[in-house]
DNA sequence: GAGCTTGTTGTGCAAGTGTATAAATAGCCT
DNA sequence: AGGCTATTTATACACTTGCACAACAAGCTC
């Protein structure tokens, strides 16, 4: 069959449909496309055009949005880091809650999803593991960090408050040091092996934990009197 | 000066002059180069090229060594989580010494040099990123976290053992996992921000907070008797 | 020392990388 | 409806990457 009745002499090349976008929508879609192909084939698999595929553009508009792809992970980074400690502190602001129950919320809220998440893990490895030869995540990690840190040396302050225990700065200082650690450190077991803990096992464990770190009565005993 | 006096004619191809090792020393040298290139510019700046380049030698020679890049870089994250977890263990090896002095020492040594190092930690950090898409990351990784939290649970049962307490297997079980957890925590804290503590501050929170976890009592109440 | 084995080098190559830039077209403004 | 602008596509390019292979020489054996 000829193609004779094709309205376009030889094969025309025909050129890819799209749609304009405002900036800011393609900005996030790029930097989420980002987030996906470095959780999904690490950085070096996370290329621009993987990426561009990934946001359904073609390789080239990533120039126009980013002066370079170092730029673009750099952004991506942030963007991740910015969602993890919202998400943690968001669990702090409580309302007419005690001390002690907005710790133990701020515990569970941290050791289940969708902050404990494989990808979110992923991400926070691949990106931290550069954090020693990069010090532009080196700062931004210590920031985030630090943060937290002061949010938990917050909410411990008013629990030993309640309990109407005054302990001196390095005292607090420590406190926040070790449950700060027992949180980080059941976070990356509930992420990188999570069907390995019962729903609610890991938060369970941290409340207790974090709850004997500060020498708090447990519950059981409190209620019995 | 002319180079008439040089006994080769033309630029003669002076080839690279080099030494023949045992076929043990090369794949040593080259699965420690590929752990310097990693940690120094992640897995995407460790090319072949440039792992040959600090091993010594040339490119070629790794495919003699080596079925591929991707056989190397699995070898020499087995030879890391080797390293770690012997040293980790070598801890607990103290003849004469009552369990809950051995539980200290095992703290201490895992929030001290060697183990607390910025290079070990870019690199468990650069690999353990990947484990979520590579199976055969993530079941060294469960091999080893599991020896690890077993071994944390033997000596828990000789120290609440020697404490006349008997636990049942599930309280056993969330010890572990809290002490675990607590000891990954402060030794990520460490490596990220070593400068931030004193010399033996991360251990003596660690051991606090380890014994805190097992309701045991604090040495000075216990010496105050 | 001659000869042979094989560890080692050097070069080549196809695929893929980030970047640069020209061509096209979507969608707003008048 | 028609033109303008800037978003988007598409192509080109220099460079790097992992891998293949032929040439070479280090060091053992006899």
């Amino acid at each position: 069959m000829p193609d004779a009745a094709d309205p376009a002499p030889m094969n025309a090349p025909t050129r890819r449909r799209f749609r304009r976008e405002g900036e800011e929508r393609r900005r996030q879609d790029l930097i989420e496309a980002t987030l996906d192909s470095v959780a999904e084939h690490g950085l070096q698999g996370a290329t621009l055009r993987t990426i561009a595929l990934r946001a359904g553009v073609t390789a080239g508009l990533i120039r126009h949005y980013f002066p370079g792809k170092e730029e673009l992970l750099q952004e991506a980074y942030a963007a991740l880091m910015d969602r993890m400690t919202e998400q943690a502190k968001a669990a702090l602001v409580m309302e007419d809650a005690s001390p002690r129950q907005r710790l133990a919320a701020f515990v569970t809220a941290n050791l289940n999803v969708p902050i404990i998440d494989a990808r979110v893990f992923s991400l926070w490895a691949t990106f931290i593991g550069r954090a020693g030869a990069d010090p532009s995540l080196a700062r931004a990690h210590r920031e985030g960090y630090l943060g937290f840190r002061n949010e938990v040396e917050a909410v411990v302050a008013e629990v030993l408050a309640a309990e109407r225990r005054t302990p001196d700065a390095s005292q607090l200082r420590h406190h926040a040091i070790a449950i700060n650690a027992i949180i980080d450190g059941l976070w990356i077991e509930g992420c990188l092996a999570g069907e390995m803990f019962s729903p609610g096992e890991l938060a369970a464990i941290g409340i207790k934990t974090v709850e004997a770190e500060l020498g708090l009565v447990p519950l059981e005993q409190v209620q019995k009197k």
